[in-house]
DNA sequence: TATGGGCCTGACCGTTTGGTCAACATTGGC
DNA sequence: GCCAATGTTGACCAAACGGTCAGGCCCATA
């Protein structure tokens, strides 16, 4: 299984090259279109490609979906752990809601394609929500409750809480055209979009903090 | 104009129960499978009749999708004037908030149908969005931010909280696959459900409320 | 420069889609 | 019992879809 099994090696660049080029075209064609009603052929000319070339990479849109998803999930993952940074609830809510604005303000498109993900029943990652997720519940619901008993925060179910921090700040990347309507035809610009977060997590804050 | 210029008349019973069926039908097909997703053929299997039937009364499947689309923004104003039942905030928000929450509970297919089109860039409500919700938005902006200057609330944006509000309860008819498996693969009972309603309201109360 | 494997793609195919249409059924008024 | 409007439907069509494939290209190695 050495390096050496195979003859030549080096020609793998094209493929990372253009396995990226094609998922970044597939993530913005799957957000705005939903699964559906992306097509590969879309997908292919984003990404200013052959669509049998997209074929090659990805025998099946299905392959190419869950690829995507995959990114996304790791991103989120990854944006998820800003909540173990701290054990002081004020702290650690902060930085998470934070982080999960930041995501919906520079990956707003892998929000989209979750939501779109869940509300057809989640097909391509029961089990991800079903192993990962209630995992990662189930042990920051257990600090939760940890800081509730040592009288830090108030009585809330851990579910319902992280509920409305997803939910919240998630909306912001969903519904940033409705949000834009809003702002008068203008998306939110840097300056708005950090005093929209400061706001939501100091209302969060408020809400369960004593 | 009067109803005597045409012949006959009381013949429009089975229109209204066939339109009434199939706009059931479509409403669900589209929430699951989105716009693009949904097929004509779908909705008519659905609402077990012929699809050359379902395109007798809707022309195109945009008109159809429209009409479906109207029927849940009625829907949703209405639930809006609830917002005005009381000037107190506490009053206000807390039936606002019970409201929005039970029309995820019982209607939650309006509401996905709501989100999809707005990832989808609002193609068929953007009329609606700049008029009707910005007006109320507005108007109710208004009546929040009198409130701060009277010392009931804290100082927040108006958009901030009513999107926190959109945001969340809307979370409950949008996300419900992935509430479902968080809540160990069962969906919220009615007293689940009751609850979660109460400490979202409870906790949004909390964060902007002196 | 011959060879072989990774890479690339135009042309093609079976299926599904939104929508049409001609023919047929039903109904209420005269 | 006839008529005309309303309602109903199976059969059909052009377009768009996901996916296939034979053949060509490029390049490191021998």
């Amino acid at each position: 299984m050495g390096a050496s099994s195979t003859a030549t090696r080096p020609r793998g660049v094209a493929r990372e090259e253009n396995e990226r080029l094609i998922l970044e075209a597939a993530e913005a064609v799957f957000a705005e279109l939903g699964f559906k009603g992306a097509t590969t052929g879309a997908i292919a000319a984003r990404a200013a490609l052959p669509k049998a070339n997209v074929h090659y990479y990805f025998p099946s849109k299905d392959d190419l979906y869950r690829a995507v998803m995959a990114r996304v999930l790791d991103r989120w993952l990854a944006a998820a752990s800003s909540f173990d940074d701290s054990d002081d609830p004020a702290d650690a809510l902060t930085r998470y809601i934070a982080a999960k604005m930041e995501l919906s303000r520079t990956m707003p498109l892998g929000s989209r394609i979750f939501a779109s993900e869940i509300m057809r029943g989640a097909p391509a990652i029961a089990d991800h929500l079903e192993t990962t997720l209630a995992a990662w519940v189930a042990d920051r619901g257990a600090i939760v409750r940890r800081w509730i008993a040592e009288g830090k925060l108030a009585p809330v179910d851990p579910k319902v809480l992280f509920m409305m921090i997803w939910a919240t700040t998630q909306h912001y990347a969903d519904f940033a055209r409705q949000i834009e309507v809003l702002n008068g035809g203008r998306p939110l610009s840097d300056d708005e979009f950090a005093e929209a977060t400061r706001q939501v997590a100091r209302t969060i804050l408020r809400g369960v903090l004593l």
